[in-house]
DNA sequence: GGAATCAATCGAAGCGCTTCGACGATCGCT
DNA sequence: AGCGATCGTCGAAGCGCTTCGATTGATTCC
């Protein structure tokens, strides 16, 4: 193990000039930091985190409470955990994982013995017991979705609600005035709160465009191919030809292949947006418009307002929505 | 913040008293530890996190690496993070997620800057570039699941072979002699080497057991019904009725339909074994007979080896494979 | 009864770093 | 030339904890 102490002596300098000279927190001459930074790089020098937290008032580590819960749609859950772990390490950040009960108990535990500089909460629940917990803890806490009491939190998110309207709004404009929206599992409109948000965005604009609207869900837990191809049936029975699906990616392929069982071709006679959609719809056999949630948005975001928190003291609390965006791949009609 | 000093004061000892009736390290008497543990609750003391590190020769974390892979399913990792994540914890270690490209370079770091005791390997390649950095770093270091060249390395894992003969035995046992193999996607089969073994075994022990063999893919990169299909007609023209499923839950499903279709009973007509599997398959239709992979059991495994190695120095360096159990759920014909 | 023993506790020395105030040298200004 | 600024560097004081050796009584043994 190299020491600050074994760079010095190398550098010829004092172990202050060092740590301004690697920090940058003070100005270093030229040619003195090059000799730290060369003699630092030959010893393969790395500085003692322990010693740094201590001394320093930051840890360079953020929790990333996420429960893991079962339940819970995994390919999802882990591309916003990888997204979380990259933005935080672009900054120098390394992730320390709150998962299950701990992610609760957790946060008080990290906060108070100092082991993070802030907190970011994944997986929030409408009724999530962490927004209690973050209105006690004096760290920076970011949540990336929204609970139901948002008071006092800072919540990131994808803006759900203009999502739905967005979709909407581009099947009106494309002349379908019957749209059946097909939503996530049942549970998920109990379990988390975007799915509410995304079919108030729907309603709302389905009424204000005079659109006929009928909602469906996915599955009960998961995606039900029967629930989906019901829904299908009923939707074309009712003569509705335009689609607005926020499910995941396998409810996609059973909507495709029931649509093409009733000899309905995307694009023509029928019209499909997904919503929030976190894959990529080019993988489906018919590629789908899309209004995509991107996880590294909602967790560059966070990261950089948790930064903005901890280096100018901004407090920067309330709700932080991210604008949708419609990525037009030709599955909606054109209006002739 | 409270300290130990302010604890010490209200306890009336020297800091040196708390510390050691806090750790144990050494015997404090009985009246005097209860002073001091009330005292501690009372004002919520909680030892500072890098104090520790600095001072000690622990950091009560644990790395882990788990490039968290797109192509990867989803769901088996994540109970993989989870049980890890639970038994780290369950010790009193918290976990430092390595995700991504920081999954090697990040390995280097944590050690070098002593942020971390310990490292745990998960997502294994074949060729696992882990494994040269695990053998250069002098901090224990335990892989869940075997690379091609584990020499030097501590490794722990499912006996897939095991699991596999197994299964064939089960099978021949019941009076079948044509079994086919639905295996994992063929992506798995270059991406991870636990698929060959378990393959391994089902070939070994169906040769052993002079049972005709046949195998097949769940699908390319994913569970692709075709595929499955294609394999359950092939293997009904056969005339197999023992079906081995080494794959993810949909492709279960997938399976028992295309049986349903032929008119085929699980449990009389055909036979069918799940290895290593990683969901309950109650949930299924059909419940089928499963030779659990334990993704607790692993990790559970994994944390006290790295235990014994960092307070006993044990280098228990080599291949830890944890023997298969069966659960008969009645989807085996019983020999008439 | 005094030396030897033992358990319980204390004091102090770090662990490796950050940061503050101080200091000498260099510079520009009058 | 002399003064204050300015710049670059240094020394030292911690940060809060663990741990080692030493100290203090109490206990035991001959």
């Amino acid at each position: 193990m190299t020491t600050i102490h074994e760079v010095a002596e190398a550098a010829g300098v004092s172990i202050s000039t060092v740590s301004y000279a690697l920090s940058g927190k003070r100005p270093v001459s030229e040619k003195t930091r090059r000799r730290i930074e060369d003699a630092a790089a030959a010893l393969g020098y790395t500085p003692d985190a322990g010693a740094r937290m201590l001394a320093g008032r930051r840890t360079h580590i953020f929790a990333l409470t996420e429960p893991l819960r079962t339940d819970t749609h995994a390919p999802t859950h882990m591309a916003f955990v990888l997204a979380a772990s990259m933005a935080a390490r672009r900054h120098g950040y390394d992730i320390l994982l709150l998962t299950d009960e701990q992610a609760s108990e957790g946060m008080s535990r990290v906060t108070s013995s100092r082991l993070v500089d802030a907190i970011l909460v994944l997986d929030v629940a409408p009724d999530d017991p962490r927004a209690q917990i973050a209105r006690s803890i004096r760290i920076p806490t970011v949540f990336i979705g929204i609970p139901d009491d948002a008071d006092g939190l800072t919540c990131v998110d994808l803006d759900f609600e203009a999502a739905g309207r967005m979709a909407v709004e581009r099947l009106t404009d494309a002349g379908h005035a019957a749209i059946t929206l097909l939503g996530q599992p049942e549970v998920s409109y109990r379990t988390s709160n975007f799915p509410r948000r995304l079919r108030r965005g729907v309603e709302d604009s389905a009424k204000q465009h005079g659109a006929a609207l009928t909602t469906a869900c996915a599955g009960a837990v998961a995606t039900d191919p029967a629930a989906v191809r019901a829904a299908v049936d009923a939707a074309v029975e009712r003569g509705d030809s335009a689609f607005i699906v926020h499910a995941a990616d396998d409810a996609h392929e059973v909507l495709l292949s029931a649509l093409s069982r009733h000899g309905l071709t995307v694009g023509s006679d029928v019209s499909v947006v997904s919503a929030a959609t976190s894959f990529d719809t080019r993988t489906l056999g018919v590629p789908l418009d899309t209004i995509p949630l991107i996880p590294a948005q909602s967790c560059n975001l966070a990261v950089s307002i948790v930064l903005d928190r901890l280096e100018r003291g901004e407090a920067d609390a309330g709700i932080h929505l991210i604008p949708p965006a419609y990525h037009q791949l030709g599955s909606v009609r054109t209006p002739s």
